[in-house]
DNA sequence: TATTGTTATACTCTATAACTATA
DNA sequence: TATAGTTATAGAGTATAACAATA
């Protein structure tokens, strides 16, 4: 049963179950994101470095952690965004190995942009639903991002 | 303000407004999905593939379109699952240019577990949720999802 | 002419292993 | 010894352009 992307709509006849409903809505959130940042020739995994670095500036290490990808997978990708100028490498004064990524002005532009984008494109997706229906969907999904979030699979 | 993944709680101190919470949401579940992919060496692309042929058999350019990819990827994307015995290409009966992609009995029993696996995962993901609570999320998910899914930005 | 599919090419993204430099 | 980061390497995934075969 399903689990595919028909983004044309429904080939069951039935309603979708929770899982087919959440994950479908995961590739369609997907979507919108990828296609806001290529607006801007962003992916998706520079939108999220790019986010991450409004808040604060990282080391390799640390922005790995946060992205579930491996330190060397960090260097390319740091690498290419700084040839774009939207990061920097500095060093970090309290320690001689480490590196902190900052992001430059331009970045931070860019990254707020991409972001006004994506905005627009998601308000637009829940533009059917009454305000009542939005903050009731938005709690709960909130209340799933923010659960103890074992994603690791085992009976629990 | 986020968009970032922050995988270990809430940086922000105030709840998640629509937007952020359902991308936020749509993080975690595709990263669920590959994890869950993982365990069976599946990529996420990989398993919509999959997934799209277990209700039916396709062309590579209709395979395209659902997967929003270009018919020169999915020659590679559906090489490397007939490689790995997932797939059959066959020559379309009714188009000497075509060919129509099947899913192997093998790849059919590897596509079944792999959603199985995703689905006790997302549902561990919903466990915290009422009955009630879950029925209104599925109920508000399904309506995203089959929405007229005006993705291209414009204003409407 | 239009469509289906592949190939050649180039790029992004990712991991593993080995390495340097610092802690 | 342990940690931060890079490099070398290999592979998946993706698009563009050019091509062959069929419609």
């Amino acid at each position: 049963m399903t689990l595919e992307s028909d983004p044309s709509g429904l080939a069951d006849d039935g309603p979708l179950n929770t899982v087919d409903a959440l994950v479908q809505l995961s590739f369609l959130i997907h979507r919108i994101v990828s296609a806001a940042g290529g607006e801007h020739d962003l992916s998706v995994i520079q939108i999220r470095l790019l986010g991450i670095l409004r808040d604060r500036q990282a080391g390799m290490v640390e922005l790995g952690r946060d992205l579930g990808l491996d330190k060397s997978s960090m260097t390319g990708l740091v690498g290419r965004a700084q040839k774009r100028g939207l990061v920097e490498r500095t060093p970090s004064p309290y320690d001689g190995r480490a590196v902190l990524v900052t992001l430059t002005p331009g970045g931070r532009r860019l990254a707020e942009r991409c972001a006004d984008e994506i905005g627009r494109r998601v308000t637009a997706l829940t533009e059917g639903l009454s305000d009542g229906q939005r903050i009731r969907l938005t709690e709960l999904a909130a209340s799933l991002v923010s659960a103890p979030a074992d994603v690791s699979g085992q009976a629990g």
